[in-house]
DNA sequence: GCCGTTTTCGGCCCGACTGTTTTCAGTCG
């Protein structure tokens, strides 16, 4: 039983206990408890024989605790077998349906018997929904929209994505009279691997000309909601985006609040009602009886400063660690694009990439990249023309020969190596020992067992020749979840023989996540941020890399790849 | 269910908008 698995299992109870309109404090200490052991490093097996044991984590306390523990030993849990026996899991899609919360999904499973999407969809059709108390045929209607978008919610929109809509849209709001300052906020703003909407925030007092134009993007699909200060739309590729608009002295406070996370935004608040103070989008008040005065809101760092507080970077506004690492001194100064000097995993046309070596070296150079390292596919990979000994070798001398040639730049003789099935190298140690930069990456037999996959991985990272293990677990955004692997036996592993650990920026990748980076971090393991490029646009990808290792709250020093030339060499131990 | 510089009970962030209501519950972020 992973944590992975037990916070799937406390967010499951849950929806659950919600469903059944239980205590919603009850409900939220479920899902901070399966949040918390999300963001845990360490397996809770481990905590649980640790000194504090489990109630050491925040959030757990003795109910939880004993509900892990069971977990752990027995790989189920009865409460929530009793919970499911009483209600079916298909019901539970009902409460992703938009605008079906916990309280009119009971009443429709209830009263109507409904038990899926499906039967959700005839219940409406056949309107029975419009004369339930609380109900009318506006609500079926919107419920009966809701089903659609349900059925392919599921899917998050990855930042990458995200963020071309977000730039075409600041675009197409450009200079509507009357509004002062214009702002992306929410999880795009956090630079979250995915998001689930898109948050506009904009500083006028009048928001009637805003709003007309936001109607007028032309992907809008259907305006949701239109009220004074809100409105949200749907696009055609089915991402919603909300518009906030707020005055100029409340600019600062909308932006915090939008921007979240939302359990960020509950630790502020309460910091906030501690003081005899109050938090919303609209400014920080000091609260003495029935009144309100008005003390801060125009800038986000006037809203910290109120309360004590440094300006945090939006990437780890998170309340996992922040106000930890505030009350510990100044924060960290998190890595910045600037502060990248090479890119050491990148394909040419000798395997799958499009560019030939000497494109991908010219377009390195324009990006004022000062090494790389050429990491073509090994001969496993056949799909990918990947080369054998000899084909490399060849391809090494090109690339001495290139490196006389260019003073700009230094390359790196390099390789990506599969890491084969059976355990192994997929190419002889004598070839890779005259490598100056090994990767070792598995792309075969992913559905292996957690040991074999553990055992295959650790196995590279004993080999000499060995420098750097890349996208350590294989995951693909909303495509391939990642392979089983004992992630904290691959930290240990990489710190003991002194290896790295790759940071795929691949906005598909983005592979270790946040958790990991921070993680590998604890362990001294230093993190490489790589585009793993296949053409020469594919360098670009190294900003999403960047907002990954942020997340993590990873500094320039935690990456190997922001050295000089001769201060990563002396890293690598030569 | 968690938690404690107003400690073991009584709190737990806050507001906009909609639809179904005659003053508010539900949902969302």
């Amino acid at each position: 039983m992973t944590n992975r698995d037990i916070a799937a299992i406390f967010d499951r109870i849950a929806d659950l206990l919600e469903f059944q309109s239980a205590n919603p404090f009850r409900v939220r200490a479920y899902r901070n408890g399966a949040r918390k052991i999300g963001d845990l490093n360490e397996p809770l097996s481990a905590t649980a024989e640790s000194d504090g044991g489990l109630t050491s984590i925040d959030g757990i306390g003795k109910d939880l605790a004993e509900k892990i523990a069971t977990l752990l030993k027995t790989g189920s849990l009865p409460m929530l077998d009793d919970l499911l026996a009483d209600i079916p899991a298909t019901v539970l899609a009902i409460l992703r349906v938009p605008g079906l919360g916990p309280k009119r999904a009971a009443i429709i499973h209830n009263e109507l018997g409904v038990n899926s999407l499906e039967e959700l969809r005839k219940a409406c059709e056949s309107q029975q929904v419009r004369d339930l108390k609380g109900f009318g045929t506006k609500t079926e209607q919107t419920i009966l929209k809701g089903i659609d978008i349900a059925a392919q919610a599921d899917v998050r929109t990855k930042w990458a994505k995200a963020d071309v809509v977000a730039q075409e849209l600041l675009k197409h709001m450009q200079g509507i009279a009357g509004v002062r300052r214009m702002q992306m906020a929410g999880s795009y703003r956090r630079g979250r691997e995915t998001v689930g909407d898109l948050d506009l925030l904009i500083d006028a007092d009048d928001g009637g000309a805003a709003m007309t134009r936001f109607g007028e993007f032309p992907s809008v699909k259907e305006v949701i909601v239109r009220g004074g200060t809100k409105m949200s739309v749907r696009l055609d590729s089915g991402l919603q985006v909300d518009l906030r608009v707020v005055p100029e002295r409340s600019f600062g406070a909308a932006l915090q609040y939008f921007t979240g996370s939302k359990d960020h935004n509950v630790e502020i608040r309460s910091r906030a009602k501690q003081r005899g103070m109050k938090v919303n989008e609209w400014g920080v008040f000091k609260v003495e009886g029935e009144e309100e005065t008005y003390l801060a809101g125009a800038t986000e760092e006037e809203i910290y400063a109120t309360l004590d507080l440094p300006w945090f970077p939006p990437e780890i506004r998170e309340a996992r660690r922040e106000f930890e690492l505030a009350e510990a001194g100044p924060l960290p100064k998190l890595i910045k694009l600037e502060d990248i000097r090479g890119d050491l995993h990148m394909h040419t046309n000798a395997s799958d990439g499009k560019a030939t070596l000497e494109e991908m070296a010219e377009a390195a150079i324009d990006r004022g990249l000062e090494y790389i390292a050429i990491t073509d596919h090994s001969q496993r990979v056949s799909m990918a023309n990947g080369l054998d000994g000899k084909r490399l070798l060849n391809q090494w001398k090109a690339v001495d020969k290139l490196n006389d040639q260019l003073a700009e730049i230094t390359l790196l003789k390099g390789i990506e190596c599969d890491i084969l099935e059976a355990g192994g190298m997929d190419l002889p140690d004598e070839v890779l020992a005259q490598a100056d930069w090994v990767i070792a990456s598995v792309h075969y037999g992913q559905n292996q067992p957690r040991e074999k996959i553990t055992e295959r991985i650790l196995g590279a990272l004993e080999n000499p020749y060995v420098d750097i293990v890349a996208h350590p677990t294989g995951r693909l955004i909303n495509r391939r979840e990642r392979y089983e692997v004992d992630i904290e036996a691959v930290f240990a592993a990489a710190a003991k023989h002194k290896k790295m650990l790759e940071l795929n920026a691949n906005p598909a990748r983005l592979d270790l996540d946040d958790v990991h980076c921070a993680a590998a971090k604890r362990h001294g393991v230093p993190i490489v941020i790589s585009t793993d490029a296949h053409h020469t646009g594919g360098l670009d990808v190294m900003r999403y890399g960047i907002l990954q290792a942020r997340r993590a709250g990873l500094t320039a020093n935690d990456v190997a790849n922001t050295r000089t030339f001769a201060k990563f060499k002396k890293l690598l131990g030569e």
